[in-house]
DNA sequence: ACAGATACCGCGTCCTTATG
DNA sequence: CATAAGGACGCGGTATCTGT
């Protein structure tokens, strides 16, 4: 440690992140000489090449590899304990924070939300950020999307940290006035009424389709939709049901007189809905602010909805 | 032609030593 | 023990070279 200049670790982190000498000395605000000398010494001190020239720019050696994520934390480190004070301040921000979402998310999580905003937040603005699930963990680390809430089983690995909110589980939606309506489904019945199927882009569907496939369970899809929203209206006019995420299902029962919830006859599988951040900005307030709040409206007790 | 490495020089920093 | 003065070291800049 004592050989080792500190000095040198932006250098080592900025490089991880441009891949090109003259660009991370560009983003650290120094001339293309420094970055190259400091990463010679960096060379010389880990006496491992740390970064070679390929086609695709300079690339990290699986030393350096090794040893960035620690360069990253002790930045991130200094930066949150000595030199950034500065306070998020929910009462007076104007950020407009950008949150992925699934549909189920939107239906479940954004009305809340947006109340807890108005209250706490006024003038600040939520977007909701529709991406495929292989581009959110871009979003995340580029700071384009401040969270993700939902259910991402790939986000994963060391980069990403992750909290529990609440479990999901599957509930059958009918029409209040289905004859089956305030009784308790038979595995018979449940296979033998037509279905409303909702595949959707977002994960939780399969985790349904897969326990179905492995039980060898076949359910009539008469309706393959990809949209949530439509359920309620086909549902009333029709003898179909529908197996969604339970947050889904008590959301539209409060809003659908016409809408009742039957208990399926299986022990479904359940998922766990969490939410989701870079390691990055852990430590940044305002993401903590968000995430404290996300945490406070979507936990547990969600379980026991509706009244 | 472009990107990274090297040469060389000025200057700032830090260490050592001296002194109040 | 704190501060001042002197000096070595090495950092970081520009210019330039070298390799792809």
């Amino acid at each position: 440690m004592q050989d080792l200049d500190l000095n040198l670790i932006p250098y080592l982190v900025a490089m991880e992140d441009a891949r090109n000498v003259s660009r991370a000395a560009e983003r650290l605000g120094v001339s293309q000489p420094r970055v190259s000398t400091a990463l010679g010494r960096l060379r010389e001190y880990f006496g491992d090449p740390l970064f070679v020239r390929t086609s695709r720019g300079m690339e990290p050696t699986p030393r350096a590899l090794a040893l960035i994520p620690a360069a990253r934390d002790a930045l991130i480190r200094i930066e949150k304990g000595m030199l950034a004070a500065q306070e998020f301040d929910p009462a007076t921000s104007t950020h407009t924070f950008s949150i992925a979402l699934s549909d189920v998310g939107e239906i479940v999580f954004l009305p809340r939300l947006l109340q807890l905003f108005a209250e706490r937040a006024p003038h600040a603005n939520l977007r909701s950020v529709s991406v495929p699930p292989g581009q959110v963990e871009r979003g995340l680390e580029s700071g384009d999307i401040d969270l993700a809430i939902g259910y991402f089983p790939d986000l994963g690995g060391n980069n990403f940290f992750q909290q529990r909110l609440f479990t999901h589980r599957f509930i059958c939606l009918m029409r209040s006035n289905h004859p089956l309506a305030g009784t308790t489904m038979t595995v018979e019945q449940f296979l033998s009424l037509g279905h409303a199927v909702v595949r959707a882009e977002g994960r939780s569907q399969e985790v349904l389709e897969h326990y179905l496939e492995k039980k060898r369970l076949r359910r009539r899809a008469v309706l393959e939709t990809p949209h949530f929203m439509s359920l309620p209206f086909i549902l009333t006019r029709t003898d179909l049901i529908a197996t969604v995420p339970h947050a889904i299902g008590f959301a539209y029962v409060s809003e659908h007189a016409s809408i009742t919830i039957v208990e399926p006859p299986l022990p479904l599988p359940r998922f766990d809905l969490k939410q989701h951040w870079h390691r990055k900005y852990h430590n940044a307030p305002r993401g903590e602010w968000l995430r404290s709040v996300v945490s406070e409206l979507f936990n547990d007790a969600l379980d026991e909805w509706p009244k």
